[in-house]
DNA sequence: ACAATTTAATTAACGTGTTAACATTATAAC
DNA sequence: GTTATAATGTTAACACGTTAATTAAATTGT
């Protein structure tokens, strides 16, 4: 049986007695949100400064990655892998284009798309960094541990399908 | 030794065959930051539209949650446990201060803090969207399990100490 | 008590996230 | 072939993320 309620007693919480946290159903769930984001804040403050260093935001930088790995997309891929949304793909893509460090060109078969390509100094840029870029991934795996990273990087496919 | 390049041939990717995925030591490590975002987004794509119809964004429903568990937080209490940051949290304050959900009361014995509460309206406005977020709790449960949501949960909390 | 330092919260500036509406071009229906 | 529909990318409006600078109040050292 549950203690009475002192209602003149201090306390910093609202938690109702009759349902203390161990009954909830969802308990662990609720954190779910918060927790992915901490993990990934974990990350990407590794990466930021590091990305700054270059003015380069991180969403900058997957735009410039994703370039130099398939050499042209249209905005459609890009977004779709970068997981950007295509207003903010507008607006990282406008910045780079003044930057010089991405051009477009619009598709002759289809001209309601455009083909991103980088450009030299795009090109230079990613290969300025990359070291960094590495050194930081294997202070991951060195902390954390391979075999954890592919267990977890599965589960959260798997939650991503949700 | 590599292939030579052929500089005439299609492809739509810039892999050096020098370098193949499976080689590479930091591939999964790499794909960490964004699967943790998709993952994010997989779940937070079934809270917005629900909090949108009652106007809330997620991160005002956090500190609203927060406040109705805490009775009363200052500023630098809801940034913590929100994992929002001062700048952020003091625009999301005023909105909520604004539309008479929240009060802020200056603390008598450290007047750089304020202490946050919520009102009547905001207690009701919580009381009024909780039973829907329990629902989508409990699809996520019947969907990933709760253990695997507590696997993932110690691994997300493991990787936030990085 | 007083000056220097530290801390809590805010402001400023810029970039991104999110939704809705829009212009332009392709595709489908007829 | 023309009209209706769908798809690609952009614009607009507002909220949040991020860093640096700022204000006001507390704390420390002397």
């Amino acid at each position: 049986m549950p203690p009475l309620k002192r209602p003149s007693a201090p306390r910093d919480t609202k938690s109702p007695a009759s349902n203390p946290a161990s009954e909830l159903p969802h308990e662990a769930t609720k954190a779910m949100p918060i927790a992915l984001l901490r993990a990934r804040e974990a990350l990407m403050s590794r990466f930021r400064p590091m990305l700054a260093e270059h003015d380069f935001t991180s969403q900058q930088w997957r735009v410039i990655r994703l370039l130099n790995e398939h050499s042209t997309l249209d905005a459609a891929q890009l977004a779709e892998k970068a997981f950007i949304l295509p207003p903010s793909l507008t607006r990282i893509l406008a910045n780079l284009e003044t930057r010089d460090l991405v051009t477009r060109v619009q598709s002759s078969s289809d001209r309601r798309r455009y083909l991103f390509t980088l450009t030299a100094p795009g090109e230079e840029a990613f290969r300025k960094i990359s070291p960094d870029r590495i050194k930081v991934y294997k202070e991951i795996e060195a902390y954390f541990g391979k075999e954890k990273i592919n267990l977890l990087l599965g589960l959260l496919d798997e939650l991503a399908q949700f």
